[in-house]
DNA sequence: TAAAAATACTCCATAGGTATTTTAT
DNA sequence: ATAAAATACCTATGGAGTATTTTTA
C-alpha cells in the first residue's frame, strides 16, 4: 500500500480508536489496517499504538507522529486540490523567478 | 511505487532537469522514472514537466507542485527522524493535554 | 546520429481479501 | 461470550526491469 495511506490510516485509527472502526470508515478489511500500522511501525521502529484488543493507546512517538501527519497529509490535499483545479498559476513571473534550473513554460511548440 | 516516492522521483527530476539523470541519481531505471511521472500527472490530471527529449521545463503547476512537495518531503524526514530517535518525548504532560481521545499512554500492564 | 523519453513485454513481490485463531473484558 | 486484533493463507495487480522504438537537437 502507499504509504501515504497507510498515514492516513493511521490518523483514522488515532481518531476512531479501533482498528477494526477505522477499517470500516475507510472501506478496507481490519487485518488491512492491522497490518498496515504493523509496516508502518516497522519503518519507524517505534510503537505508535499501544494494543490492548479491548482499548487503544497513542504512545507519546504516535502522538508526534500523528500530529505531524495530520499537517503534512493536509498541506499534501491542498496543493493537489490546486493543482487538480488549475489554479496553480499565481503571478507568472514570479514562479518563473523561482524556478530552479530550466527556462519558463511557454506550452507545446 | 510508493507515491511519495514518486514525488522524491520528481523532486529530483525537476532539480536534475533531466530523467536519465534523475534514474541514474535514484538507482532506477530510466523507464520507471518516466511511468512514475506519468503516474503522478495522471492523478493530478495536469502536466507537471513538459517533456522536449532534449529539454524539460517545468509547468506552473509542476513549480508549485515542486515547491509543496520539497516542504513535504522535508517535514515528513523531520518526524521520521525524530520518531526514529526516540526523540518524540517532549514535555510529557503537554503531549497528554493535546491527545485526542485516549488516555495517556502508560506502557504494557 | 546521438541523446533522451516513451512503449512493449515479462516477471515477481506485495497488498488485499477471507477464514481462523488469539486475547481480554 | 463477545468483540477486537493478530495470524495464516491465497490470489491478483501493479511496479520494476530489459529490450526496443520514437523523437528531436
Amino acid at each position: 500500500m502507499d504509504k501515504l495511506d497507510a498515514m492516513r490510516m493511521f490518523v483514522r485509527v488515532v481518531e476512531s480508536g479501533s482498528f477494526s472502526q477505522a477499517a470500516r470508515d475507510l472501506n478496507v478489511s481490519q487485518p488491512t489496517v492491522s497490518k498496515q500500522l504493523a509496516a508502518l511501525e516497522a519503518r519507524l521502529g517505534t510503537q505508535l499504538v499501544a494494543r490492548n484488543s479491548r482499548a487503544l493507546a497513542v504512545t507519546p512517538a504516535g502522538q508526534d507522529y500523528y500530529e505531524a501527519t495530520v499537517r503534512i497529509l493536509q498541506d499534501l490535499d491542498f496543493v493537489e486540490e490546486r493543482v487538480l483545479e488549475g489554479q496553480s498559476v499565481p503571478s507568472g513571473l514570479v514562479r518563473v523567478t523561482l524556478s530552479p534550473a530550466f527556462r519558463p513554460y511557454r506550452g507545446r511548440h
